[in-house]
RNA sequence: GGCCCCAUCGUCUAACGGCUAGGACACCAGGUUUUCAUCCUGGUAAUCGGGGUUCGAUUCCCCGUGGGGUCACCA
């Protein structure tokens, strides 16, 4: 055997198969799913598909306590509305289910004795309320809230006694006093802390779920992911699962910590209180997932080629976490907005009318709907703009009357209404085409040497009671005949 | 407060240690136009501060400052 031992243990592993790509979603069903979360997904979707990987969704579902009735349904109908699915997964299985971590109890289980039979671990009977005032002092007296660690050391056989005696306890992971404890982030780089900084971690509740330290190290390990991809807010967790793989005998997953969503306003990790968070909410008010995707892409990480518009296929392509930018990153709407004015304008009308069936009012007369949006594409921000939009069209209007007399007299305006309703009379029904009315309006408008400016205003304000439309002529050949000859009307009333 | 992370236009970013620091959004101005929007053209705008290393720092190192994260029987 030729001697390798001045090369590092990834060359002497240079031979054997490469290790596949396993990467994974962890949602807790505790409420509903935050765009942050959707963003990690996406990066770890992308990162498995780029080397033709998979990509698994666990439910870690192992405080009782906060679990929302329905919310692992909600989340994962929430992801597939954004186009995304996942190989392995509650739903369908996979070959290391189950994917549900409250199925998998005995599992974890099984690793905490084996901790504490090896040391690694012990067995804390302090109580929750005796950790609160634990805590309260510390913090009275300037010092950082910690465990003190005070049944570290009681006996192991004194502590089973008491487990007999059935006593409530937790297991607590045994934290090394004294050694450096390092990981290698794709995105920073090495990481380093003293173990002196990291507590005791709870890893056993004392209702028998793991906490999530123990129960996502044991699965990622047993479920072979490679990479986990996830909130910088995990970054000082991380050393503590480090601590526990090496209690464990096993090789940590390579880290990639990615940057933290700011509020718009660019104060603080991103919030309810702040705003619109939840995945579902963006749909809602008609941000188009592609567009959400792709806002989501270019949030923290930029392509090749700095482009900005691109598919999901073309970010899969060249996606790689190493790139990913290290600093938080402000939630900016604006761009947001742009994004979805892209996709919105790139869809042919029938798909547009299809996607916009939910936003769609219902007092909206279906037969137009097509002529509607015709004229309000280029304007749509969100698919929710479409009612405010619109609505000129299909209900009443109101006109005030500084409004139509804001550029000329009274008798100025009544005189131009009824000339203009007097001439649009006279357009026969099969006729009321916008050409025809435009030949109809301009040529009262140059007989009568009328502002341009202010004549046209004032006709679209009698006609739709807005002084931002669409194109006027167009906008009256939708409205009909007889609503807009009663609009010019109304507005004679009301000078 | 302890620990950790981060720092290029307002925002998101680009720039083997080597150009007038580039692009996008937003903003402003102009064009098209009956308004608004779309679209086109142009413009304002940045390397946090101080020390080093170097022929040369946006880039590497140190200190400061600022921002963020985290310190649960939640994830």
């Amino acid at each position: 055997m030729i001697s390798s031992s001045n090369l590092p243990p990834a060359a002497n592993r240079g031979a054997s198969q490469p290790r596949p790509i396993r990467t994974r979603m962890a949602p807790s069903p505790t409420g509903t799913y935050h765009v942050g979360n959707l963003a990690t997904l996406l990066k770890n979707y992308a990162w498995a598909k780029h080397h033709g990987g998979r990509f698994i969704l666990r439910l870690e579902d192992t405080d009782q306590r906060r679990e929302v009735a329905g919310a692992a349904e909600q989340i994962m109908e929430v992801i597939r509305l954004y186009g995304l699915d996942w190989d392995e997964g509650p739903d369908k299985g996979g070959p290391y289910q189950p994917y549900r971590q409250s199925e998998r109890l005995e599992i974890y289980r099984g690793y905490v004795d084996q901790l504490i039979d090896q040391g690694h671990a012990y067995y804390c009977f302090a109580t929750s309320q005796e950790l609160a005032e634990m805590r309260q002092d510390q913090q009275r007296r300037g010092l950082p809230p910690r465990y003190d660690g005070r049944y570290r050391d009681l006996p192991l056989a004194e502590a089973r006694a008491r487990v007999a005696d059935g006593q409530p306890y937790v297991v607590r992971l045994k934290v090394p006093l004294d050694q450096r404890i390092a990981f290698t982030d794709l995105v920073r780089g090495k990481i380093e802390v003293s173990s002196a900084d990291i507590d005791d971690q709870v890893i056993l509740k004392s209702d028998g779920f793991p906490t999530y330290h123990l129960a996502s190290v044991v699965d990622d390990h047993l479920m072979d992911i490679s990479h986990v991809l996830r909130g910088e807010e995990w970054i000082s967790s991380t050393p503590k699962h480090v601590v526990l793989y090496r209690a464990l005998g096993w090789q940590p997953p390579v880290y990639a910590h990615l940057p933290v969503f700011l509020n718009p306003d660019g104060k603080g990790k991103m919030s309810k209180r702040n705003g619109q968070v939840s995945a579902q909410g963006f749909l809602d008010q008609g941000y188009l997932p592609e567009a959400m995707l792709n806002f989501l892409m270019i949030l923290g990480w930029a392509h090749p080629e700095e482009t900005e518009v691109l598919s999901l296929a073309e970010y899969v392509r060249c996606f790689d976490p190493a790139d990913v930018s290290a600093k938080s990153v402000v939630f900016d709407l604006g761009k947001l907005n742009w994004l979805n004015g892209i996709y919105i304008r790139r869809l042919s009308a029938d798909q547009l009318l299809e996607r916009l069936r939910p936003f769609v009012p219902g007092d909206a007369p279906q037969d137009k709907l097509s002529d509607y949006l015709e004229l309000v594409k280029d304007r749509l921000v969100k698919l929710n703009d479409f009612e405010a939009l619109t609505a000129f069209w299909y209900r009443p209007v109101r006109h005030q009357a500084d409004q139509l007399l804001k550029k000329s007299s009274a008798e100025q305006v009544v005189s131009q209404l009824k000339t203009t309703s007097q001439g649009l009379a006279a357009v026969t029904p099969a006729n009321w085409h916008a050409e025809q009315i435009e030949t109809v309006v301009r040529k009262l408008q140059l007989n009568n040497h009328w502002s341009k400016r202010q004549y046209f205003m004032l006709v679209r304000y009698a006609v739709t009671g807005q002084t931002a439309t669409p194109p006027l002529f167009e906008t009256m050949a939708v409205l009909g005949k007889s609503e807009t000859l009663a609009r010019l009307n109304q507005a004679q009333q009301v000078v």
